[in-house]
DNA sequence: CGCGGCTTTGATGTTCATCAAGTAAAGTGG
DNA sequence: CCACTTTACTTGATGAACATCAAAGCCGCG
């Protein structure tokens, strides 16, 4: 809390341009959270009433679409602005959201943002910025994604999750297998399938939720191929 | 051009906060530019110097993926703002857009528009709005898509085209059936074997473009199944 | 310590892409 | 305006990719 308050804001590039008064509003009104990997923050069809932005750890954002199966809209990582998906289009979410490992998320009253957004044009035109920024990272993985076979969707997962993510050739998946598939759109089973596949072929290593990518450029060209 | 122009703004529940002088100036520099049919109005990659709004017509917006494939992203009809996919973000075009019917397309300087965002904080918030709404539209239409097999897809389109672009169970399809392939995923011989089956089951009728759709209730059940 | 969910592998079936081939329609140039 | 070329449409046959089903071991958790 308190003046960590500042480093973060500072980092998110969102709220440079707000003036000193409006930041120590902002810095006042915010509510920080902490969540457990697994906890749920929000459910689909809850009323909207806060921006919601993550500071720290991972989240995943999903609509449940049969009694038991989910599909997964995309993974969250700190500076992404999950909220923005229908914040301003819409006063009950469209999509739940949960945390795939322990993360803190800042919540910030709407209404005091849209009233930022009204008082201040540079802070709206940032947030239009972001907003749209956010959006097309979401669409252009979801279309990129219904480009490739399975083999190539597995292969973007990874190094999705190694360059972006953990920023490291060497990780914990944060997800379950089943959790893979539901973001890639596959079978848990073809997921372990092709997953084994990666390891016989010396790409990967494997133990459990561990990951090593051994042949990043191998499975570069896998994903690309797709 | 001239009065219509207030007209179409005022439909346009975008401009509706705008004050007279800023209307004025809105007015003054917008072009407003006619295309005829499978003309092509930006490429990806082009540099973005305008707001695009349609005033009339039908548009697809898509990306060319390989030498000879492209993927379409999706239709807009008037009232939806095209432009606002990554008008925001990018500085160039992310994806290209090109006409399906005649059309009419206004465009605006995107500095002014940054201007008025600037300078009029409920426009800002009416077009943080409206650009959330697209998305969200585009996204959970992709996310739709992604869930259902190809009847329910072709299913699905022609719902779309009946309900929200023409109003009318009777209508000529836009595009050929390879686009719609590209559309929602599929390949061209598929997309004309499952219109064939939907005229067998007495679903549709077909002539050439022409489609009239016969068991609404039915169809509605194929795409919702999927 | 036992139950339920996750993981893994194998066998089987379905869906859909691909290939092929022919007809119809729509441009294109002389 | 007609031959020519190209593009769109259509149907059938085949195969590959992927989903589904089944069964068993594993792990964490109450």
């Amino acid at each position: 809390m308190n003046n960590n308050c500042e480093v973060c804001f500072y980092r998110s590039f969102l709220f440079d341009n707000l003036e000193k008064k409006e930041f120590a509003l902002l810095s006042l009104a915010r509510k920080e959270i902490d969540y457990k990997k697994g906890e749920i923050i929000v459910r689909e069809g809850e009323k909207i009433s806060d921006f919601l932005y993550l500071k720290e750890g991972l989240l995943k954002v999903y609509r449940t679409v049969g009694p038991r199966k989910e599909q997964i809209v995309g993974v969250a990582k700190p500076m992404d602005f999950v909220g923005l998906l229908s914040v301003f289009s819409k006063s009950n979410y469209q999509y739940s959201i949960s945390t795939l490992e322990d993360s803190s998320v800042c919540a910030i009253p709407l209404d005091l943002v849209k009233q930022m957004v009204h008082s201040n044009g540079d802070f709206a035109n940032t947030l239009l910025k972001k907003m749209s920024e956010m959006n097309d990272q979401i669409l252009n993985a979801r279309l990129d994604i219904n480009l490739k076979n399975l083999r190539g969707r597995t292969a973007y997962i990874l190094l999705m999750l190694s360059k972006e993510v953990y920023k490291s050739e060497k990780f914990d998946l944060p997800v379950s297998r089943k959790e893979i598939g539901e973001l890639i759109d596959m079978r848990t089973e073809n997921v372990i399938r092709i997953l084994s596949e990666f390891r016989n072929d010396g790409i990967i290593k494997i133990e459990g939720k561990g990951i090593e990518i051994v042949d990043m450029e191998r499975l570069e060209q896998i994903s690309e191929f797709g």
